[in-house]
DNA sequence: CGGATGCTTGATGTATCTCAAGACGTGTGG
DNA sequence: CCACACGTCTTGAGATACATCAAGCATCCG
């Protein structure tokens, strides 16, 4: 299942800037800190395929993983087979810094694209987060904001209209991806399909798509050739009533 | 704004015994546990009017509030007034325990009933903290399972019909105030009014109006005179698809 | 008594889902 | 090299679940 790849000290420093470059747009790291971070990410880098799990809700967690490259998911799924994307995963985040603490998972975790991800032990991450109060911080901080992403998805999926909902989405993802250097003037590589988009907006295939072209249609983005380009950012904003601060960048 | 009275360490003791009661559901509380908890609720404990914020989305947090009696929400709104709650708050639960990390609310929180809280400085919890890893613990399992709770609800909303949606939302009542021993039997206060069901589960009042009177028509609930008594629990749990795991409690 | 709050019901329109099919690109095996 | 399967995006047609608008009734309270 996982293919395993042994990576010297100098990729590894490439694989860990996603999470540098997040963790400081909360406050500013120094060097200590990122040799702690770094300290961490020694060994291997695991890679998975598209559409296949990397976690099952029931499992016992066990590892800490930090998403390197690639798109992830956290999902839940009825009996009955619907299912619902809770969140998405990209390069600097942490897939369950915590739940280790818990017995079982109570959702799974899906790579959307092939995706590369170290995991770390929690006992090694104990080890920082005894030894630089300043790290656990930030790190708290970004689980503080992960939870406030989960309340906004709320308020998408139970107040805003599925155009609103997508302009929001996207917006968010722009602000995410910029966060950790993955956009480039406006406009961002966006791997995942149409189908993933109605899963994690909770409306079907086809209504997705017909709000897809409605966003086009006004202006607001352009989005082919698994690239995502904001046409106009404010506008798109506006129609999606968005707010930056839940996502508490400092910078 | 503000009600204030002075309690007793006898009054105190009480207002205590929701949250311990909830925590021990997670893992056993020993007596210094239990006093170091104690001892976090000196002095005030401050009362709410119900229809009244205890706090608006763009404050800046400074304190933690642990609920002792009635019901309170959290909640996001919108420009144009529509309005998502997005979690309930029982008795035995904070709101927001590390928010004051934060520089900013990303949200509200509003009492829906008359309530009555404690507020607790930072660092009176800090020590508290540092002193007791194992309770540490404890309360960072419950903002899992809080977090956890915002997960299955974005399922719902997503995924779940009004119907599957209503059934679950009731059970997990039945759970939380269960765990802090409000149930008797299968009946329940039920103090909030369905215009604040319609808005946690993102449809209109007359929907969810409807949906009500579909489950007491098909004998799985009664709701009446502010009580909620479930009829069917087995049956309102399988057309909920409701699976208790997301709830963490080992008893 | 008058007003506020909460619950209920009816009528109507429409937003969104479902079902179905076609087009296009890509990879694969014969 | 062609035939075919598969994944993805797109479009059309029809059905319906849900929102909206509107009104009535009960209870409580000053």
């Amino acid at each position: 299942m996982d293919a395993m790849t042994t990576i010297g000290a100098k990729e590894n420093v490439t694989a860990i800037e996603p999470l540098l470059r997040l963790l400081s747009r909360y406050m500013p790291l120094d060097e200590a800190d990122r040799a702690a971070l770094s300290g961490l990410m020694v060994g291997t880098l695991l890679q998975r395929e598209a559409r296949t799990d990397i976690a099952r809700e029931g499992d016992k967690p066990t590892v800490i993983r930090l998403l390197v490259s690639g798109w992830a998911c956290r999902y839940k799924d009825l009996p009955d087979g619907r299912r619902q994307i809770v969140g998405f995963f990209l390069p600097g985040d942490f897939c369950d810094l915590n739940v280790y603490i818990l017995s079982e998972l109570d959702h799974s975790i899906g790579a959307l694209t092939d995706v590369r991800y170290f995991e770390i032990q929690p006992h090694q991450f104990q080890e920082v987060i005894d030894a630089r109060p300043h790290l656990t911080r930030a790190l708290l901080w970004h689980e503080l904001v992960t939870s406030g992403i989960q309340r906004e998805w709320l308020l998408s999926i139970g107040q805003r209209s599925p155009l609103e909902r997508l302009a929001h989405l996207f917006v968010e993802l722009y602000y995410r991806l910029r966060a950790v250097d993955l956009v480039d003037d406006l406009a961002f590589d966006f791997p995942i399909t149409q189908h993933h988009l109605a899963e994690a907006n909770g409306m079907s295939l086809v209504h997705l798509n017909r709000t897809l072209q409605e966003l086009r249609r006004a202006g607001l983005i352009e989005l082919a050739d698994r690239q995502l380009r904001i046409v106009d950012l404010d506008e798109l904003k506006r129609v999606a009533m968005f707010k930056r601060s839940y996502l508490h960048f400092n910078r």
